[in-house]
DNA sequence: GTATTGTCAGTCAGTACTGACAGTCTATTT
DNA sequence: AAATAGACTGTCAGTACTGACTGACAATAC
């Protein structure tokens, strides 16, 4: 990344969200984070105040935060195969949108409340579109008629354990790569809710 | 728990593993652990000589290592239902046992290296028993012949994530609790990989 | 009597954070 | 072109506190 065009500031933010994630907020001091920001310590504390302020700040300026009941009414087109597929990948730019966060809630639950929420609240939102997608599928007579929300929540389940399993560059289970995961992950499910 | 009939270094394993798992490593100190043990910091230094010793005994007292090999060659019985469940139920059991452990190799990892790994061995043991169980299913026509371990990992991936998502007590989606998400998760796979 | 633990006082290093002062860069004014 | 002002940054010395870790001694328990 080439930051030596960014004020301040946001070489700062940056410099803290990536210690952040990587060591913990216990586990990275000030003056680090300054250092990798090619700043001196001093900055920080005139820009931010105090560390816990510079995570928050972070935060907020991160966070990917973005409506997305209005794209799908748009977008989908009452073909599972295609929706499931639009479905998992919106899931996964997201989350890939948000990784450094989302590693930030899952290190530092303790310390910020309210984090992990904020990271999950806009997975959330699919899980609920992609329920009422699998009822409106059913009754249209596309899909079997059973556990619409179930079924939904066990297709998100498996997207984010793969996520989750790739969040610090997929080692510790074979190495699948996303795409033909994905492809994959669709195809289970297509065979499984065929009527 | 009642710890009180424990001797001092259990009561400050579990202490500190609890601790950790909660607040991090370094979001912990060796008197919280000690007084949370019941015991003076002393009686920690004594036993331990530092905190991280404390930490990697930790480890080594309470993770789960045992072999699976030789368990599942006896309990397969090659009925696509019921030996997945039996995989999934093993899998959170396994996980389960875990817990405070994988919580902590996530939130340590930077600090701890190789720790993460050694959580996994043995669920990746599943992942690779699974995937020979799809192979010789095909072999013998009882499941579709194609991607045995696309599938394995698919299968795990969901469980993982289910998992993930129940750590912190499954307050980030919707609860379903664990039993019916097992049995659908197998009726899936079941479906999906029906001949 | 031996082993284990508590108390207490204290050391030492690290770390968030501050104040005073000086330097630099930019834009505006003259 | 030169001067000036204002915003931003660096340096450095220092404060205040925390937290890992130690040593000496006393108390308790088996």
């Amino acid at each position: 990344m080439d930051n030596s065009k960014l004020g301040s500031g946001e070489k700062l933010l940056l410099a803290a969200l990536n210690l952040i994630a990587e060591k913990g907020y216990n586990g990275v001091t000030t003056l680090e984070i300054a250092t990798a920001a090619g700043l001196s310590e001093k900055t920080l504390f005139r820009h931010f105040g105090s560390k816990q302020k510079l995570l928050e700040a972070a935060f907020d300026r991160y966070h990917y935060a973005e409506e997305m009941k209005k794209l799908f009414s748009e977008k989908l087109v009452w073909d599972l195969e295609e929706d499931l597929l639009l479905v998992s990948k919106t899931y996964h730019e997201i989350m890939n949108r948000n990784r450094k966060m989302i590693q930030i809630s899952f290190k530092e639950e303790s310390q910020l409340p309210g984090f992990r929420e904020r990271t999950h609240r806009h997975p959330l939102q699919l899980l609920d579109i992609l329920t009422n997608y699998f009822i409106t599928m059913a009754e249209k007579g596309k899909i079997i008629p059973v556990d619409p929300e179930a079924h939904a929540f066990a297709f998100m389940m498996m997207h984010f354990g793969a996520f989750m399993n790739d969040l610090d560059s997929h080692k510790y289970y074979a190495s699948i790569s996303l795409e033909p995961f994905i492809q994959n992950s669709v195809k289970i499910f297509a065979r499984a809710l065929k009527p």
